[in-house]
Formats: C-alpha cells, sequence, structure tokens
DNA sequence: TAGATTGTTAATCGATTAACAATC
DNA sequence: TAGATTGTTAATCGATTAACAATC
C-alpha cells in the first residue's frame, strides 16, 4: 500500500475521470467495474486505469474488479471532492458572468463564494444574486471567508496583479483564463485554460493546413 | 528544408504561443528575437524553441537570430491564422453567450457566423446581434455558410448528437465545452476543455491533499 | 575575424503500454 | 477448482533537454 508522494499529473487529471465515470455508475446502479469496464467508459486503456490507482493504494480484487461505491468515495476523498469547494471569480466580464451563472459548477461539488471586479461601475451590481465585491476588499473580506481556489477571468493586462492579490488573499490554486501566464510563488499552482489557443490549434488542423506552407 | 507530416501535438500549441509572443513584439517594435528571447518571454527551453521551429523549416540566421516579422507571417500561415476564421457556437446557454460576447473571439482573428440552439423558447431571440438559429437548418444554412469550425456549448446529454449534427453540416474540427467525450470520424479533430474538471485538478493540489487518504 | 546563435543529433527523461505472476 | 482480473515490473514509446558543428 504505496503512500502517494507525487502522482505525474496526467494521472491526477484522469482521476478526475474515473470519479466522474463512477458517479455516472452508481447512479446506474452498477455495483462493480473491472479496469476494462473503465476503458469502456472512457477510453483510457485498462492498465492505465490500474497504474493510475495504484499510486493511491489497491482498491481491486484480482478476478473481480472495483465496488464502484465504495472506489467512488475513496477516490472523492483523495481529490477533495467529498466536501463542498468553496472559489471566488475575480473579473465580471462576459467569461466571468458565464462562469458565475454555469451550473455545471455546483452539479460538481462547487460553490461560488465571492466575485470581484476593479470597475466602479461594476462594483455592487448584481450578478446571479451575488453582489459584485471590490476587489481592494478581498484580502480583508476573504481572511474570513477562507476562500483557497481563485479563478481569473480579466483581461490578460490585468492577470498579473490579480493573480498577486489573490495570493495576498490566501488562495493556493488559480484556474486563469486571462491568454497570459501569471507568476505566482512556487507553492501556488496554476492551471491556464486558453480558448482562443485552443480554436488556433484547431485552426492549424483544418484540413489543408496538414501541408507544410510552401507546399500550399 | 523538412516538409512537415507530422509535428507532434504540444509543438502546436506552442506554435500558438510563438504566434502571439511575435506579435506582441512587433507591436513593441522589436525587430529580432532570439531563441533565448522567446525563452524569457514564454518561459518555453529556448532549444525547444528551436526543435519546434524546425518542423516547418529555417527561419533564423546563426548569429543573429529570428527576424520577428517575417517569422510572425510564416507561422502566421501554418497555423491558418493569416485570414479570419468563422467558428460557429451550438448552445445559446450561459457558456454559449459568454462566449459569443468574448472579445477575445474577434481580437484573435476569429468571426462568428453562427449560435444554434435545438430550444424553441430561445430559437429566433438575438445575443449580441447574433438570431439564435434552430440547429435543424444547420445543415442547410452551413452548406452556405461553410463554417468549418464548432464549438460545442451544451449540457453534456446533447453533446453526441450536436457533434454528429456538426459532422454532417460539414464542420472539421470542434471545440466542445460540455463534459462528456464526443465519437467522431477519425478526421474530424476535436478538442475538449471541460471546467469543472481543471477545478477538480486543482482541488487535488490544494496543500492538505498532498498526503495520502490514509494519512490524513 | 570573433562572438553569437542556429539547426540537428544524441542523451535523458517521463509517461504509456504490454506482459504476467499473484490471487480472488 | 478454473476463469477472470488485479497490481506491478519490464519494454516501449515519445517528448524534452543538452550539446555542438555549421555558419551568419
Amino acid at each position: 500500500m504505496p503512500i502517494n508522494r507525487t502522482a505525474p499529473e496526467p494521472t491526477i487529471a484522469r482521476l478526475a475521470i474515473y470519479v466522474r465515470t463512477l458517479r455516472l455508475a452508481r447512479v446506474e446502479g452498477v455495483e462493480t467495474l473491472s479496469s476494462a469496464d473503465i476503458e469502456a467508459r472512457t477510453g483510457i486503456n485498462s492498465g492505465q486505469v490500474r497504474k493510475d490507482l495504484s499510486y493511491f493504494g489497491e482498491f481491486g480484487k484480482p478476478g473481480l474488479g472495483y465496488a464502484v461505491l465504495p472506489l467512488y468515495q475513496r477516490l472523492a476523498r483523495i481529490m477533495r471532492l467529498d466536501r463542498e469547494q468553496t472559489v471566488m471569480i475575480v473579473g465580471a466580464g462576459n467569461m466571468g458572468t458565464a462562469l458565475a451563472g454555469y451550473s455545471g459548477l455546483h452539479e460538481s461539488g462547487f460553490r461560488l463564494a465571492a466575485i470581484y471586479d476593479n470597475n466602479f461601475s461594476k462594483i455592487g451590481w448584481r450578478i446571479w444574486d451575488l453582489e459584485i465585491l471590490d476587489i481592494e476588499r478581498m484580502p480583508d473580506l476573504n481572511a474570513t471567508m477562507g476562500v483557497r481556489i481563485g479563478i481569473i477571468t480579466t483581461p490578460a493586462t490585468a492577470a498579473q496583479p490579480v493573480a498577486d492579490q489573490l495570493v495576498r488573499s490566501g488562495v493556493r490554486v488559480i484556474l486563469n483564463f486571462a491568454p497570459t501566464r501569471v507568476a505566482t510563488p512556487r507553492d501556488v499552482i496554476v492551471r491556464n485554460v486558453d480558448l482562443t489557443q485552443e480554436l488556433q490549434i484547431l485552426c492549424f488542423y483544418l484540413p489543408e493546413s496538414l501541408l507544410s506552407e510552401d507546399a500550399v
């Protein structure tokens, strides 16, 4: 029963997929899944599934597979998804507003605790029942709220100062939608979601682009 | 001067970053960048930069580096970013509406040509000046519009039939925001952006979660 | 020319897949 | 028990980094 030190990051990403898959299987009334069953549902190689799980313990029974409910519970606990997690959004523009209203957030066990902006024409207004707060008040307010997950939905130019403010306020992990990298202390984890980059990558794969530029 | 057959996908993702970096450098009036300069601006190892570029040609001069404008133009062409690309959105919910209003789309050279939904209470209404269209009309309408990039912003349950409809309508690449995989013909490329998965991955990295569950 | 930097090859690193003894 | 499937080790694969001859 190995203790997890550092499972590879791709393993953690797949763990989230397993949790979702197991929850769905539970709803369907399925009580046991083999790694081959999980492969059928997720497309993730069955050996990969077993390898991923082995970073965290021995959850299966040879010849039988994995009991859905206990595995779900243990993985959810490992991922800290066994409790409601609170998040805050900085940037009450299009993306921030959409995210605030995104039902998947709640369905996945997240609660939006606050939304901040620096624009006085926005501060004080409400988005889906939540008042837009002055970003200057974040350190003070978050001393009480204790939110540790921050979401940046500002323009690129504001991302770095916002990240600094989040760190100052006690946030430990950041989901950054601004199309720029932000620098943080080493113990603060940042994941970047760059929508236009995703579209640009797809453009490359448009049929004709598979040729070299010279060959076009 | 090697012809590109298949550069690794991570290379393509970085290419998009180089394009953005070069455009910015141009605005700043910088005329030349070495691979070390690009590393300083992007955090991408200078050897990696040279390797990535070498998949597509020889763009630099030993001892001097890369001329910003020509490299920008050539990479933009390779990525098909030298022309306006049209996209369509399916799903006029929170995410679809936000994306439709996202200024970064236009700033990155994309034009939103259409937005579809299957909900009769939404069809006919306008989002940011664009009429919400009946998804049933997509194959017909797109025969004229010729949009090849589709964006799925529906609930998970609708994602697969929507993907099928997109493929039927001539779309070749898909950006999928629904938290589920979609199956497509092999020549249709899908990229998945799963916002709640990103948050769940971050949860794992919250300080206390670095221990194994047993050790907590 | 001398110094700088490319393009590319070789070495390293890390993650995925295959294979199989252990075991339910 | 016999068949099925785990957990893990070894083999493979692919991407990143280091190093350096070529050359501006």
